[in-house]
DNA sequence: ACCATTATTTTTAGTAATTCAAAATAACTG
DNA sequence: CAGTTATTTTGAATTACTAAAAATAATGGT
């Protein structure tokens, strides 16, 4: 997860208010979910917010308002996986460009380091001029449990 | 492009009843205007096939419909770039699992080969026991021309 | 070449994810 | 603690895409 001083709320608190942007239960209570559940969807984090009563009141376009905020000063990341169902999702791990593996069954999102230390996939064969920023990664797979379950299902 | 035998035409009417599908108007016309236009949108497909008289009665569903089924058969590849306004992307270059490098300001889109030969994605650190299928790459980028403009502005 | 069969396309609606704008609310400043 | 203004809420619209039934046209058999 994140590094937490003292409380995790104290941290998002100090992260906002660095950016000048208000602390907000809403904005704080999104970041912890997000945090325990990474790769969650707007939708995903909305329900998690209303369960257990943690922020009742909250909306859906709240939500996708903090999302846009908080990505857009770097506290979340927002990835876009491939796929006609895509909702976009978010993640507190920031800034260190790490790629992720999905199973194309299922759909479990697993996090995955660059592949080779550093940054290899900033080094694409030709740039076509080009100022490079950051390569968006997703690995498609299948996940084990689905493997089992496929074989079972071309047995029947 | 794609290798075209005698006429284009031809070549895409081969594949698509290699693939039991039927030869219509509406998919070869599609097929042309996405080899000459890689990375369109449905919507741009669509406004391809209308403009010119192409296929003047053809609508946006079946568009959808025609690159669906052309993606499934493997015919077309669809590309998910990430960012808020993302529609699919088809484009007929398939199987080379190439990626993609794409300039943030104005949305330009260039193929990028496999940057180390082989298929250097497809080794991440770790699986998470998932058997890998493929990697969707985007490299994002500032091209040469919005380079230029963005140093306007933040002159002005 | 013609006709029947049935895939495709067209037409008409509907859904999901997200955005927009105005009114209500709640953080921060002094 | 009150005023200012960002943020949230409310309500409605947009975009990309899907679904289902009716109309059309591509293929196979004669």
């Amino acid at each position: 997860m994140t590094p937490e001083p003292a409380s995790s709320t104290d941290y998002w608190s100090t992260r906002l208010r660095e950016q000048g942007l208000r602390v907000t239960h809403q904005r704080l209570a999104a970041l912890e979910v997000i945090d325990h559940h990474p790769h969650s969807s707007a939708e995903e984090i909305y329900r998690l917010l209303k369960r257990a009563q943690r922020v009742p009141t909250v909306t859906l376009q709240t939500v996708h308002g903090i999302v846009n905020d908080l990505t857009a000063i770097g506290l979340l990341r927002r990835i876009d996986l491939p796929g006609k169902d895509s909702a976009a999702r978010y993640e507190t791990r920031v800034g260190d460009n790490h790629h992720h593996i999905e199973c194309v069954r299922c759909g479990r999102v697993e996090d995955v380091d660059c592949a080779r230390g550093e940054a290899p996939c900033l080094l694409p064969s030709d740039t076509h001029g080009m100022t490079l920023l950051e390569a968006q990664v997703t690995y498609l797979a299948v996940c084990h449990e689905c493997e089992l379950t496929l074989r079972k299902e071309t047995h029947a």
